[in-house]
DNA sequence: TATAGTTGTCTATAACAATAGATGAATTTG
DNA sequence: CAAATTCATCTATTGTTATAGACAACTATA
């Protein structure tokens, strides 16, 4: 017989009318408890009847936030059995000097695919140029990308490049898959982080599609630029990962 | 008169039925564009009906989400003249080896203040235990505290110290409102940021009530140790940031 | 095999969220 | 001043969310 989990004493209530539906409430901290290992990885969730006297709501209330996740492959339910976790652990992103996404991801999934959605040359907005270090409205390649990890979904990236060295940057990510490996066919053999800034906030409807989300669901935002060995500006991006998906681990020194 | 500033092309659907209320996905989407700078500092926003329009919602509906804001601070309504954008800017906060709070909002802010919410000696989990370098269920002092800046808070942090080497935190820090304080009263002149990781959720209602924010808001989670000029930790903290009022950067070397 | 424990489904009711339309109140514009 | 614009408030209707209770289906165990 499998062990039930027991949860922490804190029972802390929900709530209500505040524009986010119980259950989705529910699910967060269902989730956030997995993360946090108070429930285990393959272990089996408190019944629901127990969950729904931790939360103070109704049974049928948690058998909503549970729909949920076994919607997005977090729960199994087995009837008669009981509620499983089946979650895979959150990846860690290093944010540093050094950072690309595959290499980052090495040793945590087997495989690391990037995915042109869409590309266009646009003039710069005033952020953008100033990133980049160019006139506003200077012509720039703005690449939609989404990269993926073991077929799922990890972030989806805006980048913008200047649009006359960086030309035929679209096609050669396309091809490659990698932003490292579209630099390297733009003559660019090394590049280092010049600066990263991370938010967070609610993903809207096209990055809940792009990311497979479902709706509610928060994402972390980084703002980066990428330089040149000799401390030009090359990219300016906006990365968007699941937050339920990813952690990003600050690399110290270096 | 004021220019009504125009919002960008793509009208977005919102998520209905999806346990996240349209005002609030709304409300979420217009802090977003002040964020961006789509909706300007000080500007105005386009009248209700407008909005309504462009989010494909009911005018009622953009109230809720108006209403919401302005009882954040975030937006300022006038009968007969229009609603108008009143934000302060994000505080930025540096992640680094050298992570100091008050240090850290020097020149963004006029004061910094730490208040003690609770503290108690617990015995380790596992977790705390493992980056503190102490056997599991030794004694350690556990420190509930927020951060506030110019008066509106910030940040919550629960802080994990060794109870023998660090007996008489608790009251330091009541006493001086400063982690860096305390720290010098036990001993320790300098200290030195030894990991970060960071994530994002939503906050609970306890988190809500210290942060002062509304129901649904999204917390920036920072997990960090802190270690004593021979490498030893000192500190395992659990950080959570309003992600509305703040943005974490990360610095690069150093 | 009988029983207890668990998830799955159904019905009904109340509370909240969103839409719709009408009207009032304050401000700006011509 | 008159008209247009804009936010504020009210009533009514519909759809979604949450609660409540009852029972069926399935599993494990004594």
């Amino acid at each position: 017989m499998t062990e039930t989990i027991e949860a922490p004493g804190s029972v802390t209530a929900m709530e209500r009318g505040s524009g986010v539906a119980l259950w989705r409430q529910i699910a967060d901290r269902i989730r956030q408890g997995i993360a946090e290992g108070t429930f285990e990885e393959g272990g089996r969730l408190p019944p629901e009847i127990a969950l729904a006297e931790r939360f103070g709501v109704n049974r049928h209330t948690v058998r909503g936030a549970i729909a949920a996740l076994v919607q997005e492959g977090v729960l199994r339910a087995e009837q008669g059995r009981g509620t499983f976790v089946q979650h895979a652990p959150r990846i860690s992103y290093a944010l540093g000097r050094y950072t690309r996404f595959s290499a980052n991801l090495q040793g945590q999934v087997r495989e690391t695919k990037g995915r042109l959605l869409a590309s266009a040359v646009v003039p710069a907005d005033s952020r953008t140029a100033g990133a980049l270090g160019l006139d506003a409205g200077a012509s720039v390649l703005r690449l939609e990308t989404v990269s993926e990890a073991d077929g799922h979904p990890v972030s989806r990236a805006t980048s913008w490049f200047d649009a006359i060295r960086f030309a035929g940057m679209e096609e050669a990510y396309a091809k490659t898959g990698s932003i490292t490996a579209a630099f390297a066919r733009c003559g660019i053999d090394d590049y280092m982080r010049r600066s990263t800034v991370v938010s967070a906030r609610h993903a809207d409807a096209t990055v809940l599609a792009d990311l497979s989300l479902s709706a509610g669901a928060i994402v972390l935002v980084t703002v980066a630029i990428n330089e040149d060995p000799e401390g030009r500006a090359i990219q300016f991006s906006e990365t968007l990962f699941a937050a339920d998906r990813v952690e990003l681990v600050v690399a110290e020194g270096l």
